[in-house]
DNA sequence: TCTTAAATATGATTTTTATCATGTTTTAAC
DNA sequence: GTTAAAACATGATAAAAATCATATTTAAGA
C-alpha cells in the first residue's frame, strides 16, 4: 500500500504538524530521532517534500524544517504522491490494468468500497485536521 | 498491502479455481502464460502453495496443478499468508508497533473500518466463492 | 526398463528499495 | 569577512524482492 519511504514521510509531516511552526524549526536529525527513522534517509525524503513545497525549509544555522499555514493545507495524499508517485495507491489490488468498476476483478468489489473511503479521506482531510485530532486526544502518538 | 508474489499467487489460484479440476491438471508454464506472470518465478510460488497443501500437484508426465474440493475451501487469506506471512496484512498503515484501537495512530481510524471489512471477507470467503462470482458474471477476468 | 514430461529443490543473478557517506551551498552570528 | 550550522545534492553501499537457471526427483507411457 504505502512504501516505507512514504510511511516515513507521513510520520515526519505529522511530527512537524504537531511540533513545528514558523518560529520553531526542527532539524532533520531531531525529527528522525523522534519518529524512529534513519536520519540520512529521512533527510533525503524531507528534501523531496521541501522541493515540492509540501514542507518549508530554512538553510544555515538556526535553520530546519517547519510547516507553514499553507503547508498545513496539503493532504497526506499529497505527501504520499510526492514520495511514491500517484500510481501506487490508485492501482488495483492485484495490479490488473483492466480492472475497473464495470469489469471488476474478483477482489475489486471486496476492497473497492473500503478503499475509496480511505483514499477520499486521505485526499480531503488536510494535515491540520490530523494535528487537531491529536490535540483533541482522538488520535495518538508516538510515531 | 500485498507483495507482488502474493498477487501472483492469488491470480494463479483464481485461475486454477476456474480452469482446473482433478481431471484437468494445468502446467505451471501454462498458468504463467495465462495470467501474465514470469513462469520460473510462478513455479516457485506454486511449489510453496503445494507444500502447504493450498493447491494440489502431480509430478511427471500428464502432471500439473489443480484445485481439489478441499483446496477450494481455503480462503485467499490463506494463500496470502503462505506467501507473505501473516504480519504484512495485519500491521498498521504506518507500521507503528503501538497502534491499536485504544490508542490509534492518526491514520488508524481512517483506514481501520474499511480494512477490517476487507480482511474479514478475504478471510471468510472461500476460493469457491470467487470462481462462482466469475461464473455468474459478477466478477471478471482476464488476470 | 527406458525415455520423457512434469514438479521440486537449490542457488545465482538482477532489480528495486532502503540506507549510508561525503562534499557543496546557504546563512546566522561573531 | 570568517566560522559554523544547517539544508541540499549526489553517489555509493546494503538489503530485500523479484527473476532466472540448472540439476534432481517422480511417474506415465512406450
Amino acid at each position: 500500500m504505502l512504501s516505507n519511504s512514504s510511511k516515513y514521510a507521513v510520520k515526519a509531516v505529522l511530527y512537524l504538524a504537531i511540533h513545528s511552526h514558523k518560529n520553531k524549526k526542527i532539524m532533520a536529525k531531531d525529527i528522525a530521532e523522534s519518529i524512529n527513522v534513519p536520519q540520512a534517509y529521512l533527510a533525503k525524503l524531507l528534501q523531496e517534500l521541501s522541493r515540492e513545497e509540501i514542507i518549508t525549509s530554512v538553510k544555515g544555522p538556526k535553520g530546519g524544517f517547519y510547516l507553514s499555514d499553507d503547508n498545513r493545507n496539503f493532504s497526506l495524499m499529497d505527501v504520499v504522491n510526492v514520495i511514491d508517485g500517484d500510481k501506487r495507491l490508485n492501482s488495483c489490488v492485484l495490479s490488473l490494468e483492466k480492472c475497473n468498476a464495470e469489469k471488476p476483478c474478483p477482489l475489486h468489489n471486496l476492497i473497492s468500497p473500503s478503499k475509496s473511503v480511505f483514499m477520499e479521506s486521505l485526499q480531503k482531510k488536510k494535515i491540520k485536521y490530523f494535528s487537531k485530532q491529536i490535540e483533541e486526544g482522538s488520535a495518538f502518538l508516538p510515531l
